[in-house]
Order: C-alpha cells, then structure tokens, then sequence
RNA sequence: GGUGCCAUAGCCAAGCGGUAAGGCGAAGGUCUGCAAAACCUUUAUUCUCCAGUUCAAAUCUGGAUGGCACCUCCA
C-alpha cells in the first residue's frame, strides 16, 4: 500500500524493515482532561490504519503513549488538589472508556512516560556525551547548532527558524540559542519530581516520546503517527533527539493527520470551542462520530457540525439495514443451487470489494473505501429477496461485515430482543392476523415509543432498536 | 516574515490527463391495510475566476480571489 510520507511529502510503497512486522508510534495524550473531538481524529484515523494493515496480514505492533507528567498535568493536579498520579490514573482510565465506545482498539502497548525515566535519562545523557545537549543549572537543553539535519522534517530553514525564535520567543538567557529546547526540567518547589545525574527534576515534553519509541520498536521506527500540529517543533525535535544520540534513521515514514474545525476554525483549549467526546456522547452516539470522521480523507480537514454528524448518523443506519435485512434472509434460507443472476452478483461483489481495498491501499482513502461499501449495500438492496441462496446471502453479509470491520463499523451486534418487546410483537402478529388495524397500529407505536423500530415484510415482522 | 494546505451540486465528499463515485437532504413514483425499509426517476453539460500547455484539463503550469494551518501548550 501507498502512504503519504509528511517528510518526502510524497506516497511511497510501504515497505517494512523486516517482513511483514510494522511498527507503529502514534502520539497518544497527555491525561490532564477528558480527550476531544479533535483528539480523537488521530486515535480514529491510525486505529483505522492499524486495522487495516492487519486484514492484509500485516502483523502490527501499535505503541501510543500516555504523557502523565507536564505542565498542564502539574496545573490541573493542583487545581483539584489531587497529586499527578492521581490525575493521571483518572483520566487513562477516561481514555480507555472513550476510545472504546468510539471503536479505538488499545494499542499493543500504552506506555507512560513517568515509568520511563531511565531510558530517558540514558537517552539524555547520551546526547550530552556526544555533544549534542549541554546543563545549566540543573536545566538540559538540546543544542541545535550540533545536529545538522535540523528542519528537516518540517522543512524550515535554520537561520529563519533562528530568526524567528529569537523574534518570538522570551530570552531565556541559560540557553545558548533560543531554538535550543529543554531535554531535562529542574524541579520548581511543589513539583513532582525524579532522580537524575543533574539532580531532581522531569523530562522535557519532546524527550518522552523518543525514549519511548526506541525503547518498544528500536532506534527505527517503521511509521511515526500524529496530528500535523506536532510536525514542528514536537517531531522536528524527536528527530533530532534520537537521530543526535544512534545517528541511525529514527522514523521511516512520517503520517500527520488533518484537524477539526468549528465553522472554519481550530478548535483549541485556548479558543475554549471544542466539545469533549463525552459531550458529543450525550447527544450522539459515537459510531456516528467515527463515520463522520471517516467521511473524508484523514489529511484533509474537516468541519464539526450537528448536521454533519446527523448526516453521518443516517449513512450509517443505511449500512446496518443492509446488514440486519440479511440477517433477517439468513434465518428462512435455504441450501439451493446458486443462479446465473447470484453468480453474478458475487462478482460484482467481489469487485466492490477490490475497490475497497485498492481505496485503502491508497493512503487510506476511506472516503473512497466507503463509497464501494455503498455500493455493494445498493447490491444487496437490489438483488437480494426470500427466494435468494443461503450461500449468495451469506457471502455479501460476510463481506459487508469484514469491510466494516476494518472500517470500525457496524459494531453493534443485533441482540434478542427484551421480553416486554416480544410479547407486544407476538399480539401485534396476532391482531393482523384478525385484521384488526387499530391494535396492530398501537402496538407499533407503543414498540416504537420504547426505542424500537418494527416493520412488516412478506417474510414478517421485523424489529430493530431505534439508533 | 518563513513553511505548507485547501476551493467539486442544498449539505458532506471521492476523483491525481480520457470526458463528474458515493452518502445525506429534497421532489415525484412503485410496494404496503396504513406505515417503515427498499427500489425507480429527478436534483453539477460542469468542478472559485483568468490565462496557458495538450488531440483531450476538475485533474498539469502561471496568475488572481477567497479560506485554513504550523513557526507558541494544543491532535
């Protein structure tokens, strides 16, 4: 498959270092809050990836990180007088309890930075025997003059990169260089802090992800994921912190994922217009908010709206009528031999599915995926009866369910229905039966009323829950 | 100032040189006891605008206009 590479920007052929092992790292949270809608872009997008490279057989180790310990970790601890520990523990529990009702798989490993801290003190201080990084005080920063690559990812120029910082940064006098960035933070009075050979302090926000990285996937990694904000300085600099201290490759392929916009705009803490999934949760439910997310290419940004998700929310019904309504062909099939027309049809089956994939092969067009899904739901919807071959059903809902499945969809399985629900299905059988329209009529409201959506075919009774 | 991205129907969106996928919505119809779902038909002679290259451009080039992001904690 192709991907586009944020380094080369250009799409190249994935080709893993060794056979079909991939190694992914995805930039995971810091656990200072409930995560947003924004957040959960990158967790879709890459579980997405994941799971797709798995359905071709890839066998994928998938670190995302966990950043316990910063700044915005100490203020919040301190507003809710709680220790950073604590804080943490609360909200990694939150993440896992959001990213699955959103379908986010967890990662092979979830990796905390505070349970870190010698690879990333061996890591600094490899950096300082090479020359690459230097004390103040108790302070580490990472000398930028002394690695030559630098810019290289984000593609900006040393000396405008000098001139800017030096324009906009605050002169923090101790740094020898105002694009040089802290490796090592001494500790300030209340802070948490570790152990180090330039005495107690915490790491820098950068340092963590490199330490981890190495530690789980080695000095190269295959694929290097995250949100385009963190191309620069947060990669840029990963980069240099790695690259400075193996001089070996540290990333093979770069992907960045597009933001979430609200009417045209970043959502950001600072702005203060983003929704955290557990708001979005009390409105909508989250497997529209993955379809939304879904609906257009990762790279691409997208806009935010109620409409938006509504539209999602539709579309997605659309795909799990298809579903049920074979489930519901599976149960009076029968074993018969299959027809031209069915022979057909499964190979226009077949054919959807290669579009699928050749989308997804594609730098994960999962907009274009979808479409072939729809198509095959159109299928389906055309072709498929009462009278249809177990083996014809049987074969467009297997596919319909893989695809979704790569997809994170349709993973709500149809359950039985609750006891109250099937007795007023029963009488309202009966009351047709008798032809008494009236009964049969309030039934199907009194079902509907209870969240359920009941309609008649020539094969029955059919009842859903109510998205 | 430096570095990039985007512009396709009422809304969302794919499309990457060969004559506009798909979803949502809307209108009409078929089916139905009535519904619902599903199906059929209609909804972009045209892709922000202006030049250019080409037998051929939404797709390539140049320019204009409008919008967005990064360079500062943020996915």
């Amino acid at each position: 498959m192709r991907i586009y590479n944020s380094q080369t920007r250009k799409k190249e052929e994935l080709v893993p270092q060794t056979g079909n092992k991939v190694g992914i790292y995805a930039c995971g949270p810091t656990v200072y809050n409930y995560f947003h809608i924004g957040n959960a872009r990158p967790f879709i997008t890459f579980d997405v990836f994941r799971r797709y490279l798995e359905h071709k057989g890839y066998d994928v180790t998938f670190v995302q990180n966990f950043t316990d310990i910063d700044d915005k970790m100490i203020k919040r601890a301190n507003e809710e007088a709680i220790t950073v520990k604590e804080l943490a523990e609360r909200f990694i529990e939150a993440y896992f309890e959001d990213a699955k009702a959103l379908g986010i798989r967890p990662a092979t490993v979830h990796p905390k930075a505070t349970e870190h801290m010698p690879q990333i003190i061996a890591l600094i201080e490899k950096l300082l025997e090479k020359g690459r990084a230097y004390e103040v005080n108790g302070d580490v920063y990472f000398r930028v003059k002394a690695f030559p690559g630098y810019g290289k990812l984000s593609g900006q120029d040393m000396e405008e990169l000098e001139d800017g910082a030096s324009e906009r940064l605050n002169v923090e006098t101790e740094k020898e260089d105002p694009r040089d960035f802290a490796l090592w933070k001494k500790q300030k009075p209340g802070e948490p802090a570790w152990e180090s050979p330039w005495g107690l302090g915490r790491p820098g926000w950068h340092i963590e992800c490199s330490a981890m990285s190495m530690t789980y996937l080695g000095d190269t990694v295959d694929i290097h994921c995250g949100g385009k904000d963190l191309l620069f300085p947060h990669h840029e600099n990963e980069i240099a912190q790695s690259e400075g201290a193996t001089d070996k490759t540290y990333v093979r392929y770069w992907m960045h994922n597009g933001f979430i916009n609200i009417d045209n705009e970043k959502m950001s803490k600072s702005k203060g217009n983003f929704f955290t999934v557990r708001d979005i949760q009390k409105e909508y439910d989250l497997e529209a908010v993955r379809m939304f997310m879904l609906s257009a290419h990762y790279r691409s940004p997208i806009n935010f709206s109620r409409e938006q998700i509504a539209q999602a929310q539709a579309s997605l019904t659309r795909l799990y009528t298809a579903r049920d309504q074979m489930l519901f062909l599976m149960e009076t099939a029968r074993e018969q031999p299959l027809t031209a027309q069915e022979e057909a049809f499964m190979a226009r089956i077949k054919q959807h599915m290669g579009r699928f994939d050749a989308a997804m092969d594609d730098d994960l067009n999962t907009a274009d995926a979808l479409g072939a899904l729809f198509e095959i739901v159109k299928d389906v919807n055309v072709t498929l009866n009462e009278a249809s071959a177990k083996e014809a059903i049987g074969f467009a809902l297997d596919t319909e369910v893989a695809l979704c499945e790569v997809l994170g969809l349709l993973m709500k399985k149809p359950g039985a229905l609750p006891e109250d629900i099937q007795a007023m299905v029963d009488q309202r059988a009966q009351a047709r039966k008798d032809k008494n329209w009236k009964l049969s009529d309030e039934l199907r409201d009194g079902i509907k009323a209870k969240g359920y959506i009941l309609e008649d075919t020539a094969a029955g009774q059919k009842v859903r829950k109510q998205a």
